[in-house]
DNA sequence: CTGTTAGCGCATTCAA
DNA sequence: TTGAATGCGCTAACAG
């Protein structure tokens, strides 16, 4: 019931030079586009035999001679996050642009994993690497065989081209608009930063703007990176309360250090029967898609995620390519989507 | 600053077997696992001189000699649909766990780029493909030369295994579950149904349970794929405002055929000021994360995506291995999460 | 148990 | 312009 029988095994480019009553070379010539070389009639010829065997040339055969696979790897800690499944979006589409595929590879927050697919990934030849490490600290010495582009943050000891958010900006932008909208307890929650460039500078900065405003206090809480427990919940919960109960005069709020943490601390907060923003305010870094509709809406730092995917992918074939300048750390400016979590009903500043 | 200067060249088995002052045959025995052919010396010699020159084999070779080339492709038709990523992440569990990667593919719903896809694929040698088809018409009429494992919907003329959610099971779960909370007016609300065999399954369960039903009305709508469109979002607003005044007398409830569509009609429920169940009740197949934190909870169908992306792969396994039992259809139940937007104050059956 | 030999499908010398 | 020959790294006969 297959839709056609297709005994035959797949023609190779022998079957097409056969056909085509003309050597191989030319075949592979006229593959790669080499017309220059190819008289007309040759060409017309090997058209015609490629279309008639249906013959498409081994990915294989070509990668293990050339040594390029048109490959490229993306290698993530964290598939639910909604921000790399976001970047990967971009990505997808830049390699189809460019005729590469794309190898998604899940490390799960494992550093063994991601070891294991920084060997692997060298052995299928990919051609480049867009890498979202775990944290800074990458625990495989060997040098990778092909560039390799960071994505969101940096790794110690290891000079390559990044993209990422400009976290300073983003987050003087997301402090700034709490304290202007009165809010003068703020509570920076963030999943471990030991080792995560990114987390740092967005913690460092916010508490840098808190103190030049001495009215405001700030806190920050760093938690385990969460799992879908139910302690770990309960947990983030109950810290959460004790910052609530820790300022009763202050205007409160919160601001999450990414996506999926923002959704947990909206679930808490759920818990706790704060989920309104004349309790405590929320803000989150990454703007999912959801992040409009929970609660009257979240108010967040949007990231241009897709474009930073594609623009990922369009550095790393410049290096493919061979380009040699030294690395650049493209930095893109958050953008801040206010909504309702961090509106006052009475302007009360 | 690159970590290493890594001057050499990949090292080669014939180097490994140099190394090891043995044939080259017997290192690739070594690296099959063959050890019942292999003296305790020779393997032991094998062993050090692939750690000292830190010896991984060339993939693309291996692919090359044997055909197989540990690859899994997934196409999908949105990448951006929840359902597709938690699929996926099952999916590179069980790739890692039995030693193969993912190539995941984004057909972005376009015919043409399934096309592409399809022929791409067989020329990287994949082993094997799940597949989540635009719909049941491929317009790639060349047999796959690889087995084929469909995931959510089927494929006309085209027989293989299924993995699914079981949608009369689930379509009638949810239809009772409304009912039995006393709506009396459905709005069943779905995206393009032709060639879709589960949301025909769905849609068909839904009408026929409630022509079950005197005493309620059920509707159905098939809207046009949604877009991120401010177009798109207020036609939807108007038709679900046609449905919410025809029905003045009724308790009136929408079930939304997944879970983008969930998001977009709990945005434009929002719009309309009627996000609340004692206005129009709001049930959706797929179970996000979000739909926990959504208004306060949205009502879903939950299907065990991990563990089918998990399964897909088990019998996809089976068939890179030779399995020729007849296709099967494996099918999920769907669990009903209820939350407050089915909920009513008063128990007004 | 072990090694030699011969390709897998293709791109690249090198000659013609 | 064209094509014959060579080898990318590996596995699978086939001998020993």
């Amino acid at each position: 019931m297959n839709s056609l029988a297709s005994t035959h095994k797949k023609p190779t480019i022998s079957d097409v030079a056969k056909l085509a009553k003309v050597g191989k070379t030319s075949v592979s010539r006229y593959l790669n586009g080499e017309f220059d070389a190819l008289s007309e009639r040759i060409k017309a010829q090997i058209e015609l035999a490629i279309n008639i065997l249906d013959y498409r040339p081994n990915q294989m055969a070509r990668s293990l001679k050339r040594g390029s696979s048109k490959l490229i790897a993306y290698l993530i800690p964290d598939i639910t996050n909604p921000y790399s499944v976001e970047v990967m979006q971009g990505l997808e589409k830049a390699c189809q642009d460019n005729g590469y595929t794309l190898l998604v590879c899940n490390t799960n927050r494992s550093l063994e994993k991601e070891h294991y697919y920084l060997q692997l990934l060298s052995s299928y030849s990919v051609e480049g690497l867009v890498f979202h490490p775990i944290r800074s600290h990458v625990n495989s010495l060997t040098a990778y065989p092909y560039p390799v582009v960071l994505v969101d943050r940096k790794i110690e000891n290891f000079s390559a081209d990044r993209v990422g958010l400009d976290n300073i900006q983003a987050a003087t932008l997301a402090t700034m608009h709490l304290i202007d909208n009165g809010f003068d307890a703020i509570l920076f929650i963030s999943e471990p930063i030991v080792g995560i460039s990114s987390r740092l500078d967005r913690v460092n900065t916010f508490k840098s703007v808190v103190a030049n405003h001495h009215n405001v206090s700030g806190d920050v809480i760093e938690i385990t990176e969460q799992t879908d427990s139910e302690h770990d919940r309960a947990l983030l919960a109950t810290q959460i309360a004790q910052f609530y109960d820790a300022y009763p005069t202050k205007r409160k709020a919160i601001i999450s250090i990414n996506g999926s943490l923002t959704l947990e601390i909206a679930l808490a907060l759920k818990m706790l029967n704060l989920a309104n923003s004349q309790e405590v305010g929320l803000l989150g870094f990454d703007d999912p898609k959801w992040a409009a509709v929970v609660g009257d809406g979240i108010t967040s730092i949007k990231q241009p995620t897709y474009r930073m995917g594609y623009a990922t992918f369009e550095l790393l074939l410049k290096r493919i390519n061979g380009y040699q300048g030294k690395p650049q750390d493209i930095l893109f400016a958050g953008e801040l989507i206010i909504r309702s979590s961090t509106q006052s009903l009475s302007s009360d500043r």
